[in-house]
DNA sequence: ATTTATTATCGTAATATTGCGATATTAAGA
DNA sequence: TCTTAATATCGCAATATTACGATAATAAAT
């Protein structure tokens, strides 16, 4: 097998999981602090910042750009990459409703 | 490959990483609410509950206590799961301190 | 138009995850 | 003690993820 059975969840239990599950690599993490630390965007100084190949980075940025925490702007021949501000607090509010919720009636 | 990097990023974000990762699958999701709808403890009610083998509810048990969010109490034949809940808020509160952290130079 | 720099995509190899049947293991009850 | 019930672990097959080199696509600069 391997294959997540998603048709025995619901949608929410799915969209949530997957949501965690991006988050679920160090590589992402680092891509999202760093991008934070730059006051303007950043472009692909995360290839040298982060010391993954330049094909591996972009699939991350890709990743991250799925589940809308980051979009991107062409800037001349390069890209800029930021925060999607929005979808991160709403994400941040998904998340803590959940950790809220399931807690409340805890033994 | 396949091998994720560990090396190459701090601790902070490898243990942050891991911590969405478990989090990461849908079953786990569906675990931690049907645990926290039993006002008691509960058990392997949820192999009838959700649609997945015992092994595999086995296994999605022992990823949740692994980090500490779940813990388990023997109960004459069978086995008492629940929330832990300070490690619960534990987790919370680290993750709103990443989203808090990462927005704040945001463009 | 050609070159150069930057980023995205494709194809592929290595490893990880998911799920399950079969088999331990443990403890209660007959 | 023998059976029964509940859970954990093992071993495997199927699929997913990670990483990267090679190559395509795009846009500035010469």
């Amino acid at each position: 097998m391997g294959v997540t059975k998603t048709q025995i969840f619901d949608q929410q239990q799915n969209e949530l999981a997957q949501f965690f599950k991006i988050l679920g690599h160090p590589a992402r993490i680092a891509i999202l602090q760093f991008i934070s630390t730059q006051d303007s965007c950043i472009c692909n100084d995360l290839v040298d910042e982060i010391g993954l190949a330049q094909a591996t980075i972009s699939q991350h940025l890709k990743e991250l750009k799925r589940i809308g925490l980051i979009q991107g702007e062409i800037e001349g021949k390069s890209m800029c990459y930021c925060i999607n501000i929005n979808r991160w607090n709403e994400l941040q509010q998904t998340l803590n409703s959940f950790f809220n919720t399931t807690k409340q009636n805890c033994c």
